[in-house]
DNA sequence: TAATTTTGATTGACTCATCAATCAAGAAAA
DNA sequence: TTTTCTTGATTGATGAGTCAATCAAAATTA
């Protein structure tokens, strides 16, 4: 079996593996077995490759962000105006990639751990600050700075519990509706030029 | 030792302490022996009480469900106009009571078990019920239903996702300024009769 | 009231299962 | 043959749940 230059393959597997499987399961505490399992491989390769379960799991929040960012950059580099900087920030938040039941599921996980976990919460943290920072460069130009803030913080908000409330499934928003309900939203808020009655 | 009627002392004293450790750690994984010594007692008589750790869990968020009720009903009773229903909705979840750390933490942490466990997605299902039914009572005096629906997904969303930030500590969302926004948001919602500019 | 029985309250010690992490050894390239 | 992968087997720790035994108040009886 030993091909030469697996390690990529099998770490991008078994990232994979560990976001399947704590996605499914809302939670991280899932068996390096089963990631493994997963991945098809042993548990003891992922120990090989990663360290620790923490490491593994941390690579795999970081892949989390990494994606996003990804996805983030080209659809803000097309972005010509404010407002359409904005609604790009909201358009990638919930794109058919990231509000998918397992990522949501796999970033409320990571959420709770990082209460407790300093390395999680610090990447958490870049995940906010990049948020905040995308969002307040498309309202600064269109609102003054204190009202900015506001509705920066609020649209962070809306977007974080609308990704909550998918988490527990069972009908709940879809990403359409979602997109739509924080639109309509900045919409009222920068004085409604597109937006429905 | 043993005085009659210690019975829901120790109910009491071990959801309490459930809660406690729960909120602390940010997480449903702490042991029956933690909680047990934080009540006072042994773990052997957690179990005699409530037989299997979920169902200690499970006691611990029908608590913080009955608490959040509790508080609710006579907010709601003294609430004379729909805009002072939505206000009331609004103060109470942001109470000093219900909007404390460890109760936050012990919250999401609910959340995130409930992906899996079915009884306390049932409970959760039931805040989410009773929230937007309240929320709709207070906003269908002054919306079309189509857009009171829209009002109250939104204001839900607000609320958790409020509250997920301010599990993430650090000097986030105070009280006073999470009530102030989602008020702003109604305000604006309902013509801001009532509001800052 | 004093002795006796009953019963709720409580625990320490034990069992059993699970799981992360390690390690020595094997198989396939180079 | 050396290096790169890979695993089965093992270990050590932890934690849920059980059980037999103890303790002391309350109820009963004499």
């Amino acid at each position: 079996m030993p091909r030469l230059g697996m390690e990529p393959l099998r770490r991008r597997a078994l990232i994979d593996a560990t976001l399947n499987a704590v996605g499914e399961r809302g939670s991280l505490d899932v068996t390096m077995s089963e990631i493994a399992a997963r991945a098809g491989v042993s548990s003891a390769l992922a120990h090989h490759y990663f360290g620790a379960k923490d490491d593994l799991l941390f690579a795999t929040m970081r892949h989390l962000l990494a994606e996003l960012h990804r996805e983030a950059v080209p659809a803000l580099r097309e972005a010509a105006s404010p407002r359409e900087r904005l609604d790009a920030v909201v358009a990638v938040s919930f794109s058919p990639a990231q509000f998918r039941a397992e990522i949501v599921g796999a970033w409320l996980a990571f959420y709770v751990a990082a209460q407790q976990a300093a390395p999680m919460r610090r990447l958490l943290r870049i995940y906010a600050r990049r948020l905040h920072a995308n969002l307040m460069a498309g309202l600064t130009p269109l609102l003054p700075r204190a009202q900015a803030a506001e509705v920066a913080e609020a649209t962070a908000a809306l977007i974080d519990g609308l990704y909550i409330r998918r988490a527990l499934k069972e009908g709940e928003p879809d990403p359409v509706s979602a997109v739509a309900l924080v639109r309509s939203y900045l919409d009222l808020r920068l004085g409604s030029q597109g937006g429905q009655a």
